[in-house]
RNA sequence: CGCGGGGUAGAGCAGUUGGUAGCUCGUCGGGCUCAUAACCCGGAGGCCGGAGGUUCGAGUCCUUCCCCCGCUACCA
């Protein structure tokens, strides 16, 4: 597609503001469009690049409710933290707003009610719990109970932290109110839905047909929503906190959080320049919404679909968006302190900003989830930016320093190689266009690393330390031509390390490139004196590492302590004699063992209870490697209604301890008896 | 079961519309000594998850199966 574009608008997912931004938010959203931002700025183009914390929604309330606060101070609290980390990283946003503004309020309302005005929503009413105590509707999460599944007294009622459960409130035993204590009662309240489904052809074609280009991940997770059918979604919730649904008679009532949210892009253009109609209501706008892969349905279907709605704003013309980082091979948790927050490593690594931005980039989850670990992180520094990009620059200014006293020295004739190298330096300004402006990032960065990699390869080839002995004229135009490559190179990292090109420039004692002047023989003028060369990377040691392995240790340690805390559960209900009698227990010996297909938990075992030879399926592959459950003793439950679980019908239930964090442990006679032994 | 994304050298990844399998790191050997023991060259290392098929030709297209990740479910 060939359309031309005037101007770009660009929007990085608004961070939640309920806890500060770790690598995994980086290395998704923020780091490409900055990438994508910075380099279209060099090219001089119109570009905004919007962001911005999203400040509504229910758990920002639960967090301020446990601390508290009020949700105010939370939101103000990491607002702060997030935009002071992200300047510091160099993520150089035109605005990062909130939704808590004015502006957005007002934005967000005056959207809903052009909406409702319309005729655009449905309403519909329905029964939701409510605390007469603190009158007050409870979203889910405000209601505490029992789970139906584990028996955990502290299951919320939209899941069950403990076994992972994904409940409804209604399935929870003795459920009572999170804010009160009291015991809810149901109550109607009325709530107005956009009707995606009105929404669903339009959809079809304009993602499925007309744009075919996304990514893979982006596209095949539209195209499932699709083939799905879509269901009117719920615009508004009952809560306090958020902007108020904008209608007569809708008091308590506030805008849904993922309605708001999106509507905040808009809402900072606004804040941001007088000219925001022009960027969001022009057809030569290209619009990209950076995000994670958890928002590919907001992007892509809902949002979109409100644009529809409301009329006379552009659609994105594309949605990057990136799967998951892990942090050394597990999943990042905010709630676990699972990550390395953005504000700690900048306190951890002062200078070293590039260094992130480069590890990040380079091991970007662009086409699957990705880890992130520390030795990785290490060798990147030392064996790439130290050993290519650092020691490129440092090799040019120290040459003519040396043989210059730091005069940059006249080109004189070219030889055959000299005008392959400079060919091959236009060459990769091409690919690299490319690559960004298909948000190839990583490859991208590999272009620009390609710079100093050829800067390397000139030198070594060229030896201008052997010929300035023999051949110091032709040492001159050897050095111009470093000094070019290295000024290239500065303009052609600028987008992933601006802080390292900027040094670069400051030490040639240049002002900043403009993009077109990438792949110029003409950026340092002969006769001009750079300045001092001073270490662009520096090499990170052992034990640097190692403290941040440590850090990482320590938090494991913690959250394993802290789910030993967990309370003993209270013991049951008396039963008789009988009901215990009724149980046929007996010794048993595992015979066979092995790992049922396409499950996490489940272990086929054949056992031999000493009446015969059965299967069981047993939900502990997470605890046991089928080997060493071979040959084992353990207790069956043997008159146990057989089910089928996965295409085997198991027959019985091998007895097992659970401690409080969840292990398990079999439970064995002590000494060898025989299968079939009764217990009791 | 279902849906989405993956499975390509020891590790991490590219492979555009089917035409000799590539890149970075690591490793081994050599060169260089200006440079942060950095740099340059060369080698080794792949049945492109398996099996069928379409084609003169398949990493790439089709069918089917297996494995990993996420959502979901299973966990008697």
């Amino acid at each position: 597609m060939a359309k031309e574009f005037k101007r770009y608008l660009v929007t990085s997912a608004l961070p939640y503001a309920n806890g500060p931004v770790h690598i995994g938010h980086l290395a998704g959203v923020y780091i490409p469009s900055d990438i994508y931002t910075r380099y279209l700025r060099l090219k001089g183009c119109d570009v905004l690049s919007i962001c911005g914390s999203d400040e509504h929604g229910v758990p920002i309330t639960i967090k301020a409710r446990r601390e508290g606060v009020t949700p105010q101070a939370i939101v103000d609290r990491y607002h702060n933290l997030i935009k002071r980390s992200f300047e510091r990283l160099g993520i150089a946003f035109d605005i990062y707003s909130r939704t808590s503004s004015p502006v957005h309020a007002e934005t967000a309302s005056a959207f809903f009610r052009k909406l409702y005005d319309e005729g655009k929503f449905i309403e519909r009413t329905s029964l939701q719990y409510y605390d007469e105590e603190a009158q007050t509707f409870l979203a889910d999460r405000y209601i505490v109970g029992t789970c139906p599944r584990c028996g955990n007294e502290r299951a919320y009622g939209d899941q069950c932290e403990k076994c992972g459960s994904t409940l409804s409130p209604d399935e929870l035993i003795d459920p009572h109110s999170a804010v009160s204590g009291s015991k809810p009662v149901k109550r109607e309240t009325k709530h107005w839905y956009l009707p995606l489904n009105d929404y669903e052809e339009f959809l079809r074609s304009w993602i499925l047909e007309g744009h075919k280009e996304w990514k893979s991940n982006v596209y095949g997770q539209c195209k499932s929503w699709l083939d799905g059918g879509l269901q009117p979604r719920a615009v508004s919730r009952d809560l306090d906190w958020g902007i108020p649904v904008p209608v007569e008679g809708a008091e308590g009532k506030v805008l849904y959080v993922w309605f708001d949210a999106p509507i905040g892009y808009i809402s900072a253009t606004k804040e941001l320049t007088n000219d925001w109609e022009k960027y969001w209501k022009s057809d030569d706008t290209k619009l990209v919404h950076f995000i994670g892969k958890d928002n590919i349905v907001f992007h892509c279907i809902v949002f979109p679909s409100m644009l529809r709605a409301h009329g006379g704003f552009i659609l994105p013309e594309n949605v990057p968006s990136n799967e998951f980082l892990n942090l050394e091979g597990d999943k990042i948790s905010t709630s676990r302190n699972w990550a390395v927050w953005l504000h700690e490593y900048l306190d951890d690594f002062p200078g070293k900003e590039d260094v992130l931005r480069y590890v990040l980039c380079a091991n970007a989850p662009e086409t699957k989830d990705n880890d992130f670990t520390w030795k990785d992180f290490q060798a990147r520094n030392n064996s790439e930016l130290v050993a290519i990009l650092g020691n490129f620059v440092n090799r040019a200014l120290v040459l003519t320093q040396k043989y210059y006293g730091g005069e940059v020295p006249a080109c004189g004739p070219l030889t055959e190689y000299d005008r392959a190298t400079i060919a091959e330096l236009q060459g990769i300004k091409s690919s690299l266009e490319a690559n960004i402006e298909h948000y190839h990032f990583r490859e991208a960065l590999k272009d620009a690393m390609n710079f100093a990699r050829i800067g390397n390869k000139y030198l070594a080839d060229t030896e201008p330390w052997k010929k300035v002995k023999t051949d110091p004229e032709r040492v001159r135009t050897i050095l111009h031509i470093a000094l070019q490559i290295t000024a290239n190179t500065a303009v052609a990292i600028e987008p992933f390390m601006p802080f390292s090109s900027a040094k670069i420039l400051r030490m040639l004692q240049l002002g900043k490139f403009g993009w077109e002047r990438l792949g110029s023989m003409e950026l340092v003028p002969a006769g001009h004196v750079i300045g001092t060369p001073e270490l662009l990377f520096e090499k990170i040691e052992d034990d640097v590492i190692r403290r941040q392995l440590d850090k990482l240790a320590a938090t494991k340690a913690a959250n394993l302590a802290a789910e030993k805390k967990q309370t003993i559960v209270n013991q049951k209900d008396t039963i008789t004699f009988d009901d215990f009698q009724r149980m046929d227990i007996r010794v048993a010996t595992i015979l066979s063992a092995e790992k049922v297909a396409k499950t996490k938990k489940l272990l086929k075992l054949t056992v031999d209870t000493g009446i015969d030879r059965r299967e069981i399926v047993s939900g502990i592959a997470e605890h046991f490697a089928p080997d060493e459950l071979v040959g084992r003793q353990v207790l069956v439950l043997v008159n146990l209604e057989p089910r089928e679980l996965k295409g085997t019908l198991s027959r019985g239930m091998i007895l097992m301890a659970e401690d409080a964090s969840g292990k398990l442990r079999l439970l064995t006679p002590d000494e060898r008896t025989d299968n079939g032994a009764v217990v009791g």
